[in-house]
RNA sequence: GGGGAUGUAGCUCAGUUGGCUAGAGCGCUUGGCUGGCAGCCAAGAGGUCGUCGGUUCGAGCCCGAUCUUCUCCA
């Protein structure tokens, strides 16, 4: 069976079983500080469990993207090596919320495991909870009937807490879990060993597929377990791991989900999966992260040198390092392999597909910039080998390497890997005690404390009523303290707030919580996960009071201009570049509109000016805003509305409208009632920020006036300036013309007054012995025209030797001259004579022994200077 | 968020412990030569040495601030 009839048969089953499909939710999350990217199926549904909001459906079955590059089992050193580990891969899940609970959840794992995908059921093995004394909790005997009743016994392992009790974190919703194991050995090794001692040991053929979660308890702050009011089931399986399985392969890379990317690969390379063990894993490794870079790029996380798209950098980089070092592979490759993603999941995860010319554009200008930076660290290793061999050493020193990966990007396998093909070997040891200390360092640079949050009234549900009120009576629910090296910083959550948080580009809204004895500002307001938390300048003494939360008016209006631009200006990038122009970023605050958008190339000029103008045209239509919340998505996308990849939305979805055949948009944000409020809209500026993404920035209403009344002031004063001509540009053309005219004059004239003195000069030298000796007070208009006299001088005279006092700009300099030869056979040293003569002008100064000046500050000094040279020399 | 590096001609880069008149290669302009794969020769244009401030007689170089880009860590 093939994999996309493997994941197609899987959601069908759970259809037949009445559960609605939801398809995967964005592989980059938002809007929680402590997850940068999906890593389970669960995460998506993470409200409905926590019981922050009501599961929409009570049966779902979906496959989620994940993607887990840290962890015991998913180092990203570590993919790659083996034979099913990942970066990204699917998680299968078939949920219940509240609904059907162990006995359905078994039996139906087993029907479409055996009867449906056809596995023997003589390699499967069961496992279920075995209890624990710690949490006081019994075997579960519910899941080991349930299991005795569809397998022999023997088939059935008693797991420990910690491989069959599954727990969220510390807190929360949790419960004991039954697994399924597969034994994929040959039938002689299966006769050898029974599967059954080698489940859950790390064997790389006898593996977890299925992983069926029971929440029936919540594990509260004090450690103890408390049973839920409702159970729910929350399965997992490993989408790779079960093809393999079905296609009975001893290796994921072997199944049709990688093997199309492995033969694109040998191709390429003209190399052969399969023959050698470096090699090998070189291919896994780029079959495996094309996938999870192609994925994270399509859901809008682009490689960058922090946070998430840091990780897909790292991600992507290792992916060439090893087809640079193991496949060959000097240029650009895995961009290539785009369009293979793109055909081969584009089915189930649309994004892949629709993206995919920007998803190659993307790793080909990362990998680009990367074999750069190789190439820029092979160059810095040569000369470390040269320097060492200089010195007659054969270890590159651990602070060495280091600073090659540490400030140059250079990875440290490649560093050890030439310096053994030059018989050189790496201080490993030395190496790793800097990264410590560079991990320690940013430790304590980023340490932070969270404290508790303090209850305050107990309240379930926050509701948001923003869209319609800008103040509301509302009490404090819970509060808490955040510290870290820039101070306390305090959070607030409030039962019902007008507070717009931080959402789809809009920055929160500020203002003030005032009740009757304090009042007490909100300085931003954020999400987390779905709860809106209020950051406040400082807790409130009495918080059980009830406060008034009122809303900062003019700021919330001022960025109310910017959002409803934001989707005008998005509709005309649409209409004149083309339809192509998808929104990748955005900001909005109450002084600008920031957006970014995928588009190949610079904007011309014209463009910025259609695209102004449309914008400036919907303005004046005064389009009045049509907003609608709680509509289906379906119905919404069949209206046409805009959504965003990388956006997760739940069923209903709030629909911004202006003008239905214009700006169709889903969008969480506040708006203007009509459009003409804006006033008006002026593009800033325009540029690129990454591999084909621009920037827009523009400005509205009061802004927008402010910034054409300055540019009108501006040309005014410097119409003034210029006594007022016709043609401004023409005005200042002709002064510029004249300037340079004039410099060139300037420059001939000194030139002139130069040769002047200079062949005044040329008439004083002094034969001495067999030396021409010339000492002399000139006048000169800067300190560059000395120095070229006296190495014209130099030049243009025999065994010259020439002091200089000048008087350049009412300072005293001196230059003393000397033709490189004297400086030998006379012993002779301008720096030294420069720096004797200097005591008479109160400074210093040095040079070289041919040539040396120095400055002073006694003006009157030069007279004496001429003296002294002349006792000396004369 | 923290550490390190980087910014010099249109491009790629040199530039020693502060002191050669700020250079090289490629590109550009002009002229000359030339049947040969990056044609050759000659002349020339092109630089606020990222920006601002400081130290110094003197700063591309040292110090401080700031911005750009790269890079590692969190």
């Amino acid at each position: 069976m093939e994999a996309k009839k493997i994941r197609s048969t899987f959601i069908e089953f759970f259809q037949s079983k009445q559960h609605q499909y939801v398809p995967s939710s964005p592989i980059v999350v938002k809007n929680d500080p402590t997850l940068m990217f999906t890593n389970a199926g669960m995460n998506q549904f993470k409200d409905a469990f926590l019981g922050n909001e009501i599961a929409k459906f009570p049966r779902v079955a979906n496959s989620q993207k994940c993607l887990r590059v840290s962890g015991k089992h998913n180092d990203l050193e570590e993919v790659g090596v083996d034979t099913y580990h990942h970066t990204m891969f699917e998680m299968l899940g078939n949920w219940s919320f509240g609904d059907y609970f162990k006995k359905e959840a078994i039996e139906w794992a087993w029907e479409l495991l055996t009867d449906v995908y056809g596995l023997s059921a003589d390699r499967l093995y069961v496992s279920v909870f075995e209890g624990d004394k710690g949490d006081n909790l019994e075997m579960d005997r519910e899941a080991f009937e349930l299991w005795k009743a569809i397998v022999p016994e023997d088939r059935i392992i008693m797991g420990s807490k910690k491989d069959n009790f599954w727990e969220m974190g510390d807190t929360g919703p949790c419960g004991p879990c039954s697994e399924i194991h597969v034994d994929l050995r040959s039938d002689a090794e299966r006769a050898s060993i029974p599967g059954k001692d080698l489940v859950n040991n790390d064997h790389p053929q006898v593996i977890e597929i299925w992983n069926l979660v029971f929440m029936q308890f919540n594990r509260v702050a004090d450690g103890s377990l408390k049973s839920l009011p409702a159970t729910h089931v929350d399965t997992g399986m490993g989408f790779e791991r079960l093809v393999r399985a079905i296609q009975h392969k001893s290796s994921n890379y072997d199944t049709d989900l990688f093997t199309p990317f492995i033969a694109e690969l040998e191709k390429k390379s003209g190399k052969s999966y399969g023959e050698n063990e470096q090699t090998d894993i070189a291919f896994r490794v780029i079959v495996d992260h094309i996938r999870a870079i192609s994925f994270t790029i399509a859901d809008g996380q682009i490689p960058s040198n922090n946070k998430a798209g840091y990780v897909i950098r790292r991600i992507l980089r290792r992916a060439v390092r090893y087809g640079y070092t193991f496949l060959g592979f000097n240029e650009p490759f895995l961009y290539e392999l785009t369009p293979m993603i793109a055909s081969n999941f584009g089915d189930i995860f649309p994004e892949v597909r629709q993206q995919q010319e920007f998803i190659s554009k993307v790793i080909f200008e990362e990998e680009t910039s990367f074999l750069r930076t190789l190439a820029n660290g092979l160059k810095i290793l040569d000369q470390i080998k040269s320097e060492l061999k200089a010195k007659n050493e054969n270890v590159i020193p651990g602070k060495t390497a280091f600073e090659l990966y540490d400030t140059f990007g250079f990875p440290l396998d490649l560093t050890s890997l030439i310096a053994r093909e030059h018989g050189l070997s790496l201080d490993e040891a030395g190496f790793a005690l800097e990264m410590e200390a560079q991990k320690n360092r940013s430790r304590a640079a980023s340490e932070s404390e969270t404290g508790d949050w303090v209850m305050v009234h107990e309240d379930e549900g926050v509701e948001f009523i923003g869209y319609d009120f800008l103040k509301s009576d509302s009490n404090i629910v819970k509060y808490r303290v955040i510290s870290d090296k820039k101070g306390d910083r305090y959070q607030v959550v409030l039962d019902k707030t007008p507070f717009y948080a931080e959402s789809g580009g809009q920055v929160g809204d500020t203002g003030w919580l005032i009740s009757d004895s304090e009042k007490i500002k909100v300085v931003d307001t954020k999400k987390e996960n779905d709860l809106i938390v209020h950051f406040v300048e400082k807790l409130p003494k009495s918080p059980e009071k009830q406060f008034s939360a009122e809303v900062d008016q003019h700021r919330r209006s001022l960025t109310m201009n910017n959002h409803t631009a934001t989707h005008l200006l998005q509709s005309a990038l649409k209409s004149v570049l083309g339809d192509h122009i998808q929104q990748r970023g955005s900001l909005v605050n109450d002084q600008l509109l920031r957006f970014d958008f995928s588009h190949f190339g610079k904007m011309t000029e014209e463009e910025i000016e259609k695209v102004e103008n449309l914008v400036n045209a919907k303005v004046r239509e005064n389009i009045p805003l049509v907003e609608r919340r709680n509509v289906p998505i379906e119905e919404a996308k069949s209206l046409g509305a805009t959504a965003l990849f990388g956006e997760k939305y739940g069923e209903f979805v709030r629909m911004i409208t202006f003008d239905s055949s214009y700006s169709v948009e889903l969008c969480g944000g506040t708006h203007v009632p009509s459009t003409s409020q804006i006033g008006l809209v002026k593009i800033t500026s325009e540029g690129s920020i990454s591999a084909g993404v621009r920037r827009i920035e523009a400005i509205t209403s009061v802004a927008a006036e402010a910034y054409l009344r300055e540019q009108e002031q501006l040309l005014k004063e410097i119409q003034e300036l210029l006594k007022n001509p016709k043609d401004v540009k023409k005005a200042i053309e002709a002064l510029l013309d004249e300037r340079n005219s004039l410099k060139k004059e300037i420059e001939g004239l000194h030139l002139e007054k130069a040769s002047g003195i200079k062949s005044e000069l040329l008439k004083q030298f002094q034969r001495k012995d067999d030396l021409n000796l010339l000492i002399a007070k000139v006048e000169l208009p800067n300190a560059d025209s000395l120095k070229k006299l006296a190495y014209e001088l130099k030049n243009e005279v025999e065994n010259a030797f020439v002091i200089l006092a000048a008087a350049i700009e009412d300072k005293p300099q001196i230059a003393v001259i000397i033709e490189d030869s004297l400086v030998g056979s006379k012993n002779l040293n301008a720096g030294s004579i420069v720096r004797e003569l200097a005591k008479e002008i109160q400074g210093g100064g040095g040079g070289q022994p041919f040539f040396a000046t120095a400055g002073g500050k006694d003006l009157n000094g030069l007279d004496r200077v001429v003296l002294k040279a002349k006792e000396l020399f004369g």
